[in-house]
DNA sequence: TATCTTTACGAACGTTCGTTAGTTATGACT
DNA sequence: AGTCATAACTAACGAACGTTCGTAAAGATA
C-alpha cells in the first residue's frame, strides 16, 4: 500500500543514519548538515534523495508502525487461550524493538514532530495497535484466566515495560530478546512474589 | 546545598511555563521567543531573570531529581519487609510524578540536552536513585520473599511502568495516584494470573 | 558521438536561533 | 529630591537553520 522506504541504496543509507542521529540527539536538534556530514555528502545533496527533513521522520515512524503491525498480524487468528497468547504478542512486539533499536526510539520519542496530517494518522494507528493487546487481556478476563483488572490500564503498563527496552538493551547483554519477553510475560502473569502456585 | 529555584516570582513563572513548553514541544523545538511570548514579555527580557536557556533546563531537571530523592529519603531507614516496603517506594515515586507532570516529562525526556558537566551529574544521580530500588528488590530475594530474578532488570521494568504515567495520567481520570501505585505494586508482586494464592 | 538522467557540488536565500547591548520607566530607599 | 536597583523594551549581532538554485561530472542509452 504505502510505497517502500526506497529502492535507492543512498536513500536507504540516509534514512538509516537519520535513525541513529534522531535517536541520539532528537529530531529537532539534528540538522540536515549533521545528517549530510554523517552520510559523507553536502546538505544540499540530500535533497536529490529526499523531499524534506520531515519526510525522513515519516519514513522512520511509519516504517516502524508497519513493522509492529506485521509482527502481530500472523497471531491475530490464533485460537490459543489468552494466557498463552499474551506472551506471544509480547515476544512479537519486543522482537521488533530489539531488531530496530534506533528506529524504535525515534518512533516512541519523536513522533510529535510529525506534521498535523501524519500526526493524526500516527495516533490513529497506534490506538489501533494497542487495542489488539487490550483485546487479548479482555478475553483473558472474560474467561476468568486473568483477574478483573482494568485492561487499558494494564496494557499501558505492559507497553511501558516493553517500550523502554531500547533504553537499556544491549545486543551482547546477558538476556536474549526471547528471554526478556519471557520475563516480562511471567512478570505480568505471575508477579514477583513467591507465594503462588502454577509455575 | 544547591540554591532554590528562585526567590523571584517572575523567574518561577518562567520556569513553570518552560516546564510546560519543553514537555509539549521538546527542549530544542522550544525557542526563547516562544517561551517569552507565553510569559507575556519579549525574549530579551527573559535574560533579566535567567542566565541561559540551558540553565532553565538544569533548574527543571535537578529540581525534579531533588523531589525524587526527597520522596524516598524518609523511607530509607524503615524496618519493613521488602514486600511491604516496595509498594511504599512505588507510591512515593509515583506521587512525585503525578504532582509534577510537566517537569517529570522534561526530566525523563530532555535530560540529554544538558551540557556535559550537568549531564554527567544527572546520570550519576539517577544511577544512585535507581540503586535504592534495586536494594529493596535484592533484599526481597535474599530473604526469599521474591523469586530469584535479576533485580536490575526488574527494577528497569518497574521504572518503565512508573515513568510513563505522565503520558496517560489525567487528574480527573478514574484512578487516583494511590490506586495506580497499588495496582503497579500488585502487578509486580503478584501478576495478572488468577491461579495464585495469598493476595 | 550525442543525449539524458542521476547525483554530487558551492553559493546563496530568507528565516530563525540564542544572546548581548543600550536605554528607559518604575518604584523603593536615603 | 536624589540615588539606585529592577525589569521591561527595541535593536541588533553572528551563527545556524531548512531549503533552492544553477551547474558540472559521470554513466547509461541511443
Amino acid at each position: 500500500m504505502t510505497s517502500r522506504p526506497s529502492n535507492s541504496p543512498r536513500k536507504e543509507q540516509i534514512i538509516n543514519i537519520a535513525k541513529n542521529l534522531f535517536r541520539e540527539r532528537g529530531y529537532s536538534a539534528t540538522s540536515m548538515r549533521d545528517l549530510a556530514s554523517a552520510v559523507g555528502i553536502e546538505a544540499a545533496s540530500l535533497y536529490n534523495h529526499i523531499k524534506s527533513k520531515n519526510e525522513i521522520l515519516e519514513w522512520i515512524v511509519f516504517g516502524m508502525a508497519e513493522e509492529f503491525f506485521a509482527a502481530i498480524r500472523p497471531l491475530e487468528n490464533r485460537q490459543d487461550t489468552p494466557e498463552m497468547l499474551l506472551p506471544v504478542y509480547i515476544e512479537a512486539h519486543i522482537g521488533v524493538i530489539v531488531t530496530h533499536m534506533d528506529a524504535a526510539a525515534v518512533f516512541l520519542h519523536e513522533w510529535r514532530h510529525l506534521e498535523p496530517k501524519s500526526l493524526q494518522r500516527f495516533i490513529q494507528q497506534r490506538k489501533s495497535y494497542e487495542s489488539k493487546f487490550v483485546e487479548v487481556v479482555q478475553r483473558g478476563i472474560d474467561c476468568r484466566q486473568f483477574q478483573e483488572v482494568e485492561p487499558d490500564f494494564h496494557v499501558m503498563l505492559l507497553f511501558s515495560s516493553m517500550n523502554w527496552i531500547y533504553d537499556w538493551y544491549k545486543e551482547d547483554g546477558p538476556l536474549s530478546p526471547e528471554e526478556i519477553a519471557k520475563q516480562i510475560a511471567d512478570l505480568f502473569l505471575h508477579g514477583l512474589s513467591n507465594n503462588r502456585i502454577g509455575q
